[in-house]
DNA sequence: ACGTTGACGTACC
DNA sequence: AGGTACGCCAACG
């Protein structure tokens, strides 16, 4: 049975994101280039934010531990913004400044 | 099937 | 140092 009826239509790619997002241990992050070069396409970068934006399942996902080149945090994180995810990445004690980690931030 | 979109990245001014 | 421009890739209408 492959599939039965996935209101889900994930595809590879996306599979793919997921399964690496979930496996980021708290009070760690990783950028968008990382997670795409880690599943083999290093400059889909931005494919990799287009599947966290549709990250099917949020609690499950912790996608607020994927930041961009600069450790800038999204603008468009889900209700909230910047400050939601600042707020879930300091509760990590992750530290977070004007919006972004710190450089020396593990990843 | 094509064009647009978007939670990126790097180079350049 | 900050802002702009272009390139890449996959999902969606």
């Amino acid at each position: 049975m492959t599939k039965p009826h996935a209101h889900r239509p994930s595809t590879d790619f996306e599979t793919r994101v997921y399964r690496i997002v979930s496996a980021i241990p708290a009070g760690r992050v990783m950028t968008y280039g990382q997670v795409a070069a880690r599943i083999g396409r290093p400059a889909a970068a931005r494919a990799v934010g287009q599947a966290l934006h549709r990250n099917p399942d949020p609690p499950r996902i912790p996608c607020h531990r994927v930041v961009d080149a600069r450790g800038g945090l999204s603008q468009s994180f889900a209700f909230g913004g910047k400050t939601a995810q600042a707020r879930l990445l300091r509760a990590e004690g992750v530290r977070i400044r004007a919006g972004r980690v710190y450089p020396s931030s593990p990843r």
